[in-house]
DNA sequence: CGACCCGCCTGACCGC
DNA sequence: TGCGGTCAGGCGGGTC
């Protein structure tokens, strides 16, 4: 499910709710994520929630000593519920956290490739040392990227969802960002000019801030955690419309499997 | 090192 | 209604 758009509303979602809040109860339902959730979290009774930051695809909430680092993987959600009497359990409710203003947490990930994972605050953490900068900042550039895809044989499209060279993007977002800058999936990366990179750099920005303002893609189950739905899914143009007539050209959209993912492409308009 | 492939899980959906 | 097959938004690790 969640894209860097569908965490970012997560983040902002949650923040409200917990930041300034102390952890009180934790509930580990079903600690079988993708990694073991640590009983150690538990620790963090009476702690302060200090601040939330979203890496990446990554959550990570600051107390005084520890980060919490989150990740929701392909199914993870996070919803917030306003006190204990509120709260429904539903299944693959696996991970609770209660605050002191009454708010709970709840983590739900049906798949469980997500996970939850607690570290000392000054340690480093392994999964963000090789991350690509943040694709919203200036330093997620056309300069950067084009010295990046030097020597890279795979097909862009790949490229675009590897964390280690642009940040953010997975399937549906990936799809999206070619279309917009006419690129077709399946070049080589190191074929495309200074130019095509430089459109390639503005779709991922112009694709991800979009869908940000929009709380995100719904497809199946994502809702932002207050429960509503995101609305970027009334905007996808390739991604799911295979046969669809293409916005541009009315071509039809084709489906392709590229690194054994689903990728949906105007033949036309994508060169 | 780079490119590729697989496994991890469950649920929804489709065709028969 | 049931059943098997397919697909799904991510990531790490293994292999060649």
């Amino acid at each position: 499910m969640p894209e860097l758009p569908e965490v970012e509303t997560v983040r902002a979602g949650i923040s409200p709710h917990l930041v300034g809040a102390k952890i009180g109860a934790i509930e580990i339902r079903n600690d079988r994520l993708r990694y073991p959730i640590p009983k150690a979290i538990e620790s963090l009774y009476g702690a302060e929630i200090m601040a939330i930051e979203r890496r990446a695809k990554y959550l990570i909430l600051y107390t005084e000593k520890h980060k919490i680092l989150i990740h929701l993987g392909m199914s993870g959600a996070i919803r917030i519920v306003e006190n204990e009497s509120d709260l429904e359990w539903q299944k693959h409710d696996h991970f609770i956290m209660q605050m002191d203003n009454d708010r709970l947490m709840v983590y739900h990930d049906p798949r469980r490739f997500g996970f939850i994972l607690l570290y000392d605050r000054e340690a480093t953490i392994p999964f963000l040392e090789k991350l690509a900068p943040e694709p919203l900042s200036d330093t997620f550039s056309a300069d950067y990227l084009f010295a990046k895809l030097n020597g890279r044989t795979r097909p862009i499209k790949s490229v675009v969802m590897d964390q280690a060279f642009v940040v953010g993007a997975g399937n549906i977002y990936a799809n999206e960002s070619l279309f917009m800058a006419g690129i077709h999936p399946e070049r080589p990366a190191n074929n495309l000019n200074r130019e095509e990179v430089k459109r390639l750099v503005s779709a991922i920005k112009a694709v991800l801030t979009r869908a940000i303002t929009q709380g995100g893609t719904t497809l199946k189950d994502f809702t932002t955690p207050d429960g509503h739905p995101g609305y970027f899914a009334q905007e996808l143009l390739v991604y799911g419309q295979k046969g669809q007539p293409c916005a541009l050209c009315q071509t039809p959209i084709e489906r392709i499997v590229l690194g054994n993912r689903a990728t949906y492409f105007c033949p036309q308009c994508q060169k």
